[in-house]
RNA sequence: CGGGACGUAGCGCAGUUUGGUAGCGCGCAGCGUUCGGGACGCUGAGGUCGCGGGUUCAAAUCCCGCCGUCCCGACCA
């Protein structure tokens, strides 16, 4: 490819909407412009990039024996209505009607698409199991759209799904696929985690996400500074502390006067105890079911774990009228004497503290020496906290420490969480009719463009490993007036194309500063530089573009030498 | 949607406070000089000042409404 028609006008300066260095790079070096808010046009440079992700992740899915096929993008929203994401999906989903009425979405992912199509085509246990998977821009109409392709409100994405006869079969198929997103992501040269994760809208059980590590990203996850273990914050279970056997001396419970101190923060400046001695009482509407979640106040609850408590019943915080209605006063909530009729709930941790403080269920007032059974009652232990920094590693009780991260890949274990309400079923071996038990499996293709990015750049821009580089390798001319340097490059371009290598000729009329800027900013692993000088002395300068390396080759090995330093970049 | 900010030439910005009919840099076109890290000179093209309404002799500037965009929060690849 010559520069002088490469569809691809750098930017000297980012436009004022981007501020990621991902967002800014790629609108930058001519690999996207934004149509939208979230909606980007795909240029040449950015669209041989995106290729080459889907490349090996075609490669890796066909490799584990997933078969590709393509699902449409409109879907008529009955499945959907099924499965009860119509509703929960909500306005994150594109909704659209056609000219009769008939309600369609645009889909955010396909399982009531794919689970209806494998239902009708096999039905029985001797067809299993089968992973499918598609290529294909998704929609999601986000709240907030940002930071470019990283949340893009269209995206392209890699969903696969597999279908097992049972349990055991689904989790045979699940490690397949993780350990070739483990191969998809080295190859693209992220530096990336996997962490348990939670299951967010999709449902199911078991998932792990692929965090991409940035201190760029929007997601943080939680891992252990002496074992394996890493979770998404959402999804992390600190461990369980023991039930106190023989503890500190059991306190009178008493009543302490606290004026104007209905937060954590008030009552432990007030009392000069920790706040994590501190109980925190938060109340939620559970299907008309008042129930009290208890924490260490030093922790906040996690709503998505006491969300799938109720499910499908949805919980709600309860908000000022509730209080009120039924007889609590907010700030001052304390888990003891609450009526039989309140759920309560709490969490693990508080089995390992003793003479709590908490409050009254008065304005102003708290107690002291609240303890367990003595003095309140806990209905059911649950792990509702939401996991810190500092908090015990279930594995092995070390600390926790905080990373930030990208998340570019997402699988999950559903298990029949869709076969079962749109009735996907096949006949097992015994002659009954079963739902499939089902995985499914997400990689955000545009998303890893833009996570590559956020990685591999430097001041001057990006720095592509070289399985995603738009071009292998820019051959740059200085002087454009010099038949001698531009028929050596045009030799060398040539050269390059026999020996595989995928060059692009900068032949613009432009300095050679210029050019070297550009061939930076774009990312090209290797530049071939020709100039007068090197003409003269019989050489071609070389430069890796991941360390800024420059050597030089005799003018006549000029392509070889750049195909081994090709070879030998990351 | 809640909070904050912005919208003036392809991009980055000034001008708005204090109304007088639009400017700078980059980029773009032409000519000349340059030519190994975003060259220089001269000339030139390019703007319904986001849109609609109002106030005024006069609005980019003041007022009202709408739209768009970005940043901070709650969702996800």
């Amino acid at each position: 490819m010559r520069m002088s028609t490469l569809f691809a006008r750098t930017l000297r300066e980012a436009p004022a909407e981007a501020e990621a260095a991902s967002h800014q790079l790629l609108l930058r070096a001519a690999f996207i412009r934004k149509v939208a808010s979230g909606i980007y046009t795909t240029l040449p440079l950015g669209l041989r990039t995106m290729r080459k992700i889907e490349r090996i992740v075609r490669e890796e899915m066909d490799a584990s024996g997933a078969q590709e096929i393509r699902m449409p993008i409109v879907l008529p929203a009955e499945p959907w209505k099924a499965t009860g994401r119509w509703q929960a999906y909500g306005e994150l989903m594109f909704k659209l009607k056609d000219r009769h009425g008939r309600e369609m979405g645009l889909g955010p992912t396909q399982e009531e698409v794919v689970t209806p199509l494998v239902a009708g085509e096999f039905s029985s246990y001797r067809d299993l199991p089968v992973t499918l998977y598609q290529v294909e821009w998704k929609y999601r109409d986000e709240f907030r759209p940002r930071f470019g392709l990283l949340r893009g409100r269209e995206f392209l994405m890699k969903d696969a799904y597999s279908f097992d006869r049972n349990e055991d079969g689904m989790r045979a198929s699940y490690a397949v696929m993780f350990e070739a997103y483990k191969r998809i992501f080295d190859r693209c040269g992220l530096d990336f985690r996997v962490v348990e994760a939670d299951p967010g809208q999709i449902g199911g059980g078991v998932n792990h996400e692929y965090m991409a590590i940035t201190d760029a990203g929007e997601d943080h996850f939680l891992y252990c500074e002496s074992c394996d273990y890493a979770a998404d914050l959402e999804a992390a279970t600190p461990m369980r502390p023991l039930a106190l056997t023989e503890g500190p001396e059991l306190e009178p419970l008493t009543d302490i006067h606290t004026p104007n101190a209905p937060a954590i923060a008030a009552v432990a400046a007030l009392t000069g105890k920790p706040e994590s001695r501190m109980l925190k009482t938060m109340l939620y509407d559970a299907g008309g079911r008042t129930a009290a979640v208890v924490v260490p106040g030093d922790h906040e609850v996690n709503e998505e774990k006491v969300a799938r408590l109720f499910f499908p019943t949805p919980v709600r915080l309860f908000d000022e009228e509730d209080f009120g209605k039924r007889g609590f006063v907010k700030g001052y909530a304390g888990p003891q004497g609450m009526s039989p009729e309140v759920v309560v709930i709490a969490d693990h941790s508080v089995r390992a503290g003793s003479n709590w403080v908490t409050g009254a269920n008065a304005v102003d007032h708290h107690v002291a020496g609240a303890n367990v059974d003595r003095d309140f009652r806990v209905d059911r232990w649950e792990d509702v906290v939401q996991a810190a920094p500092g908090d015990l590693c279930p594995v092995d009780g070390g600390a926790l420490q905080l990373g930030t991260a990208i998340v570019v890949g997402h699988i999950y274990q559903l298990g029949t969480r869709y076969s079962k309400p749109l009735e996907a079923t096949f006949i097992d071996e015994d002659g009954s009719q079963k739902p499939y038990v089902m995985g499914c499996y997400g990689i955000g293709i545009s998303r890893i463009l833009a996570a590559v990015a956020e990685q591999c750049h430097d001041d001057s821009g990006l720095k592509w490993p070289r399985s995603l580089a738009p071009f292998d390798a820019a051959v740059i001319p200085t002087n454009m007036d010099q038949p001698a340097v531009v028929s050596a490059a045009e030799g060398l371009y040539a050269a390059l194309a026999d020996l595989g290598v995928d060059a692009v000729l900068d032949d613009r009329e432009a300095t050679a500063g210029v050019k070297f800027a550009d061939a930076d900013l774009i990312g090209y692993p290797v530049q071939l530089v020709i100039g007068k000088r090197g003409i003269e002395a019989g050489t071609a300068d070389l430069k890796l573009r991941a360390t800024g390396e420059r050597s030089q080759a005799p003018l006549a090995d000029g392509a070889q030498a750049a195909k081994t330093l090709l070879e030998a970049a990351p």
